[in-house]
DNA sequence: CATAGTGTTCTATTTGACTATTACACTATA
DNA sequence: TATAGTGTAATAGTCAAATAGAACACTATG
């Protein structure tokens, strides 16, 4: 797995299990790898997994139990606010970041429409 | 100034520079407040300013002039690039994210333009 | 009950970011 | 030419993130 050198990778991991929690290539009950095999498949030393799901375990989207493993939460309600929160949480920051560059609303969204626009030509 | 502890302070400051030379704030030629100012503003050591502008005079961007100041570079060219590759960054950045959530080109297109109604009826 | 597979905890060490402080180099000007 | 205002550089210390390695606690199972 690759990290950004200007955030702590131990966000970073917490960030990619969430996504894979929403899109469901984990979902409420499934068992998470052992830490010492996600240490192993993200390159990353024990204490840094244990870091990202120590934080997780606190806010209740898994749930650990000692000599068995890490599961994700039951809770399907948690797992969509999640998906909620992380959607704003994006957006927000977009925003504020391009209207700092000066863009109007109008601006942003036919900023994105073109970005979008173009990366579909490029893509095919 | 406030910053974002999941980020180098350094790095923050740089982009906060951006800004103001996008926005005009700081235009072609403008000297820039000295770096113990700056410091002083920023509520941060002198050497973090001077790691930002130092990274910034290497990228062009900034010119320095010693014992007379750091001035914005004369090339209007270089801050419309710049401005370019801000933006693009972002955008290239929340797709990737949102895209990651399971969100389609129309899904994250809405989801902005529903973000941004919304916020306008909050903040009227 | 021994063993393998789990999570948990602890200590020691390294590295990068940041701070504090001081000194140095250059420019403008009274 | 002295002084104030600038950028520049160097040293030392603190802190958080990450690593390495070992040990401990619990569970399942042959």
């Amino acid at each position: 797995m690759q990290f950004d050198d200007k955030v702590p990778i131990y966000y970073q991991i917490k960030n990619q299990l969430y996504h894979e929690m929403i899109t469901g290539e984990l979902e409420p009950g499934d068992k998470l790898p052992a830490v010492r095999q996600l240490a192993v498949d993200m390159t990353v030393n024990v204490n840094t997994i244990q870091r990202a799901l120590g934080e997780m375990i606190t806010e209740g989207v898994i749930e650990s139990q000692r000599g068995k493993g890490n599961f994700v939460t039951m809770d399907h309600e948690r797992i969509t606010q999640l998906k909620e929160a992380l959607i704003t949480e994006q957006l927000e920051r977009v925003y504020q970041q391009l209207h700092a560059l000066d863009l109007s609303d109008e601006d942003i969204i036919a900023s994105l429409q073109n970005f979008i626009k173009q990366r579909g030509e490029q893509h095919v």
